[in-house]
DNA sequence: TGTACATCAGTGAACGCGCGTTCACTGATGTAC
DNA sequence: TGTACATCAGTGAACGCGCGTTCACTGATGTAC
């Protein structure tokens, strides 16, 4: 253990030293605990073991921290994605499923930076390097379809990329926001929601006439299309 | 023009009359206006023309009118589900279909609601009577999702009619909070968000293997598959 | 038809509270010489 | 190596504000006789 910098800050000088950083985390904290709505500067300065005036010298108001948060989540976001879709190794399918598994993971983990990036209520094009991080992470999804795409089998209608990723995100986030979430009690399912997710994604997938067989290589055309699993938490089909 | 009732409140006797309405009408206004979570029941009050001290006569507290207002949505919802679904008419997959539009154009018109059901942070099994809406409402999709997968294709298996209508509601759920909402600035899109969705769901109903031209008939095994619009909004394809 | 009374919806004043924000300040840190 | 000074992060007291909630009350409405 050590003496200094501990937050139970019995042993703190007249300086924190790291308080823009620990105002940060006691925001996430914070929201986590009772959401992005019920959180407050004052409160982040309490947590941070600080006056409450404190919190201005790093931050202009409320909104900036909350700006700040996101930010910061978008990029983390973003080096999770860019890790999940790894250059669509070991074949694109297979990635693009981790794609959908890293997000719904992300908003578990991390409800807060969640909460701050798409529920806290702050327009993501008031602040343009918000705007640009958000961007950046929605590039991995676009950049992930781009691929699928240009892989379609031939015979085959090629998809727009971009409607491609809109729709995946939009499964990702319709699953993440109704059922994925560790905190509130939510919605009771017959079974987890990355289950759900990726069959939800599977099935799109092959509507789109890809081959969604796991041990399908890329090259190869469409093999007998998978199932749902039929019978077990799903409930058995008659 | 009436001189009584009328919200200008110049002509009020004492007593309101029909507060209990007026607090909810004014609750909704307040939310579509500045969210679910920055409205206030002193607000509410102030917009009805009442005194601080009035709504407690007509509601426990804050949360008691939330729980109202999402009640009353899960009703609007339902009654707007059933009347798209409309038992199937004229056959399964277009009626499915314009299910999903009025599940858009509810989040669209009604943020209000919207935003109290989904978004309000109030926890749906708090309130047994609450529960019982939501299912209700949800019952519609499934009952729909049933039909669907009880005309499965002679040959292809028939999925779970649960998971396709948890599948369905997170595709809506997901394009009508990210893109949707009437409100707060959201992000730009190539198209609207019902073309959206209506392509997310015609690809997964194609994916499950079911014949998704409009002209097929509910008995015909599936036609060629209808493409998803090239070019135009989405961009030329390559 | 009138009168007495019970009921009840809304009043207005008051309270304690926590928040956001400001201000002059103070004590620690870094730097020039 | 030491001293003087500038810089700056955090203090603590204070403010105005609006909210939620309570209370004894008052005025309107309905009903029994």
């Amino acid at each position: 253990m050590s003496w200094r910098k501990e937050q139970g800050r019995g042993e703190r000088g007249y300086h924190h030293g790291n308080l823009k950083e620990a105002l940060l985390q006691a925001a996430l904290g914070l929201i986590a605990e009772k959401g992005a709505a019920g959180f407050t500067f004052a409160d982040a300065a309490r947590m941070a073991g600080v006056s409450p005036a404190a919190p201005y010298r790093h931050f202009r108001d409320r909104d900036e921290l909350l700006s700040s948060i996101a930010q910061r989540g978008f990029e983390q976001f973003e080096a999770m994605l860019t890790q999940a879709w790894d250059d669509g190794r070991p074949d694109t399918v297979t990635a693009f499923e981790r794609v959908g598994k890293a997000y719904l993971a992300f908003a578990r983990n991390e409800p807060a930076y969640y909460s701050a990036m798409f529920e806290s209520g702050i327009p993501v094009d008031s602040n343009p390097t918000l705007m640009a991080a958000s961007e950046r992470a929605f590039a991995i999804i676009r950049a992930a379809a781009e691929r699928l795409a240009a892989m379609t089998p031939p015979g085959t209608p090629r998809p727009p990329a971009m409607m491609m990723a809109l729709h995946i995100w939009s499964m990702a986030h319709g699953v993440a926001s109704l059922f994925g979430r560790g905190d509130a009690a939510r919605r009771k399912l017959p079974m987890s929601p990355d289950e759900l997710l990726e069959a939800e994604v599977l099935i799109y997938l092959r509507g789109l006439g890809f081959p969604t067989d796991r041990r399908a290589s890329d090259q190869k055309p469409a093999g007998p299309p998978p199932v749902p699993p039929a019978g077990g938490p799903w409930g058995t089909p008659k």
